[in-house]
DNA sequence: CGTGGTTTTGAGCCCGTTCAAGTATCGTGG
DNA sequence: CCACGATACTTGAACGGGCTCAAAACCACG
């Protein structure tokens, strides 16, 4: 493993990423496309996280929101005795504001390089104030993250490993070749076996098990780098117990 | 079972609620204190669910955001087989937004009796952008909701049954008589042991055996009418994998 | 006192874990 | 370009926690 942790601080500020907000990727997805620009811009710290670099939420740090901006990272849920969950992932335009106190056991690990503005959620929170336009911008993604974790709780809880890994692969799996059509991976997800297990609540060695049998009953095809592509979605679909 | 189950208009409009808002126990912690009472009066819908009633997110049905006054209900996903998995509870103050479309397969269930709001999403979308103040509480209690289903995520993925169990009681058990201190019981929870199974991702046999366990080492009382009574809260927080 | 629902308890089984090798893949430096 | 070490992945064998099925005990309520 050798996870290169860090408390809090960490991970350079972005020199190469502009200092302003202009030509960013994320302004037509993002909250702050609403927002009083100049302002932000001398509030937010840009950040680059590095493959596995971690933010993780010390005591005493006030409360952060972190907006995504490219790249890809996991959050993850830690128990004293090591056992890890990863709660969910968050790509560019997503955010995620983290408690004060870091009561909350969630920690924010890069999958690949990742990109991020950090603000002060107090402070930004006031600035939301005159920007209601922002604000449901905010308010409607952290509905669709409820959701999004309302369903994989019913994953965790009452699917078995077939369905979970199916259910996994039928939104995020990648296709063979270009579109096919079907839901969108969000950011070419390209996890280890170890991480899909982590997702998954599950061993990797189940996971690479469920896997093998799927590529050999032809369901999917298992590539290099952690690649795998569905072949045949529909039947898989079958298999996700929804 | 026997479930009570109706689609969508449900449970008769409440006559005996005041038609105005003044008096409303839940308006100093709801976000509607905020907006702009005689606007909402005549936007919201008040309804009573009496215990087992459901609310069922029906095909085309218009988003929505309940707000609950009091009871209690449970949010409950469903696969198609079958199998279900309580996803959280809401109580006096708590909403909820059911998203249009009835994609999600999440539908609200009655404990006893409850009483709520119901509003058109969209169009109290519309008033919030005039009341960021409402909309702020909104943020942060969806906020609140995340945080919450984070843990329950990590509960469901990674524990075993006896934490499992013990994580519940620590939350939601009762003392034997009067405050000792710890975590106030949100509504006196009294689920039956296929609720509480439902919520932890167990069978109700299992819970039941873990339960007897626990007594039988002395860490709680099993009472009447579901009641658990906790005896020893610091040796239960330790079986709790936290 | 009977009835229906809930809870407890028991026995056996199965899915997923654990432990342990063995194999493939990737990155790095010679 | 290849050899090497590290990391990731696969596969097998055995165990065990929680599930299933079944029946008995308990309880609330009419």
């Amino acid at each position: 493993m050798a996870s290169a942790s860090t408390e809090c601080v960490l991970g350079k500020k972005d020199a190469a990423q502009p200092p302003d907000c202009i030509g960013c990727p994320i302004q037509p997805i993002s909250f702050c496309r609403e927002s009083d620009i100049s302002n932000l811009r001398y509030r937010r710290q840009q950040m680059i996280l590095n493959d596995r670099e971690t933010i993780t939420c010390a005591r005493g740090t006030p409360a952060e929101l972190l907006n995504f901006v490219s790249g890809l990272v996991k959050l993850v849920g830690t128990l004293p005795d090591g056992r890890t969950q990863i709660l969910g992932f968050r790509g560019p335009g997503d955010f995620l504001i983290i408690g004060e106190d870091g009561k909350q056991a969630i920690s924010v690990e890069a999958v690949g390089t990742a990109r991020l503005c950090r603000f002060s959620w107090p402070r930004l929170q006031q600035l939301l104030q005159e920007r209601p336009q922002a604000m449901a911008i905010l308010l409607g993604k952290s509905q669709e993250q409820l959701e999004e974790l309302q369903e994989h709780l019913l994953v965790l809880g009452r699917k078995s490993a077939r369905e979970k890994v199916a259910s996994f692969l039928v939104r995020y799996g990648l296709t063979r070749r270009g579109v096919q059509g079907q839901c969108p991976p969000r950011a070419q997800l390209l996890l280890t076996r170890a991480e899909l297990a982590d997702y998954l609540g599950l061993s990797t060695e189940t996971v690479s098990r469920v896997l093998t049998q799927f590529a050999k009953e032809g369901l999917i095809a298992l590539g290099r780098a952690q690649a795998i592509y569905v072949l045949d979605w529909e039947q898989l679909g079958s298999q996700t117990g929804n």
